[in-house]
DNA sequence: AGCGCTATGTACGCTAGCGTGCCGACGCTT
DNA sequence: AAGCGTCGGCACGCTAGCGTACATAGCGCT
């Protein structure tokens, strides 16, 4: 096995795919890396590249306002950026910022579309790709309207966790309140709860996961949902 | 703005298509009647049919818990059911319940998949309204956490209007409560808001849009944003 | 060592909405 | 005309989370 597939095969949505295919995707991905804090994506934009996050990872944001915004998904290396261009839309309706430092494959949307014409495997993999995050946009809206904010902080930190690959996260308390939408001093009590039960570490713009078990405990549901999900409609092959 | 309905009496996803495909389309579709309370579909079963509405209406529901749910999008004329199907996926993630009795177009899942093979019209329209549905997905999970109780009534009393195609809604206090997912006596507070502002009227079970212009400056901008985003993603050919 | 920036802790009063329960009114049935 | 089930109005205390403000503490920089 080659270290370039390897480099490949870090993206889940691009294991396994027939050789045809693959060689197809190489051919004309690049490589680059993505740094904190980047906007990828615009709301209403035009889509320019599709990403594939290797060991970076991308918070999808809804920008009602300048007050408001909400976080609504998430795409590490278990998914993908521009999945709108696999529905033939040069367009993308939130907010891409990068918020985990890392690689990408990146590849232009007309190339991308014009793979897909002749990747049956990868575009139906894609096309169910799609359809989880639909179903978590749905779970989202309702998760975000009836869960606390120490259950969905919880389950903000095991996503992350899950992407970055660490127990340790760079973030700070700020951060973490527009993400979930809600005042820093909301984020800062919830975060001193999961402290006082063992279940985080956290000082000064870092966090540590200790106890992830406990974590998934403390989260609500939703976080176990979304891995079922995901493991149903896209298993490891 | 006016809604975007008014005009047509049949599904406004399969209007002005090539006759080729409507021929095929209507070869194998059938006409169904919908009555209120019925289910189209429980989360995570499998899909048996499409259903493009005429002029009945269907509200989809996240189920989080039997004490949770919350309608995070609602399909009439302007849209359709199933569109998973769209995608190559045989399930769907929502309870689908008949909202507004009527009539729609029903297809089988089987049908409908080999048709859309060669209806590459029909197939990137609902291409696009899945794109419009992601969107709306992701806009509602912002809008049920920030605006209140009142401006979502407001705006959940236009979508229905628009597609029940009546001014006048059957609907209880219990009913929009399930809907928006607060208590009945919420909704029963801003129900008499909108009432004393002379925009509604309601009585027993009915309610009467007396005033939209005023419905609409009372609502959150989300009604005006949906509006504006399926008039530009699908517009009237 | 001291400065200053930023992250976190905490406290204040306030609001929206919750859960609940009760009552009256409407209207359908008999 | 009476009875009854459903619908809506309302009131109670309660909670989560808001907006704001200010204080402390860690850390990099000079």
């Amino acid at each position: 096995m080659t270290s370039f597939f390897h480099v490949l095969n870090a993206n889940r949505l691009l294991t396994e795919l027939p050789t045809v295919e693959r060689d197809g995707f190489m051919a004309v991905c690049e490589n680059v890396e993505l740094s904190f804090g980047e906007v990828l994506f615009q709301p209403t934009e035009t889509i320019t590249h599709a990403y594939f996050p290797i060991d970076s990872f991308i918070s999808l944001i809804v920008v009602l306002d300048s007050d408001n915004r909400l976080e609504v998904a998430m795409a590490g290396r278990e998914g993908m950026l521009g999945s709108s261009l696999v529905l033939g839309i040069e367009e993308t309706p939130l907010l891409a910022l990068v918020q985990g430092a890392g690689s990408a494959l990146r590849i232009t949307a007309e190339n991308f579309q014009q793979l897909l014409l002749c990747s049956p495997v990868l575009h139906q993999r894609l096309k169910r790709y799609i359809y989880v995050v639909m179903k978590q946009l749905a779970t989202s809206a309702a998760c975000n309207h009836f869960h606390r904010i120490e259950g969905r902080l919880a389950r903000w930190l095991l996503m992350t966790q899950d992407r970055a690959g660490s127990d340790q996260l760079n973030l700070t308390h700020e951060f973490l309140a527009m993400m979930l939408g809600v005042r820093r001093a909301g984020i800062t009590l919830a975060a001193i709860a999961l402290q006082a039960r063992g279940l985080i570490r956290y000082q000064r713009g870092t966090i540590t996961v200790l106890d992830r078990l406990g974590l998934i405990e403390a989260s609500c549901e939703c976080y176990n949902e979304d891995c079922a999900l995901y493991a149903k409609m896209l298993p490891v092959l």
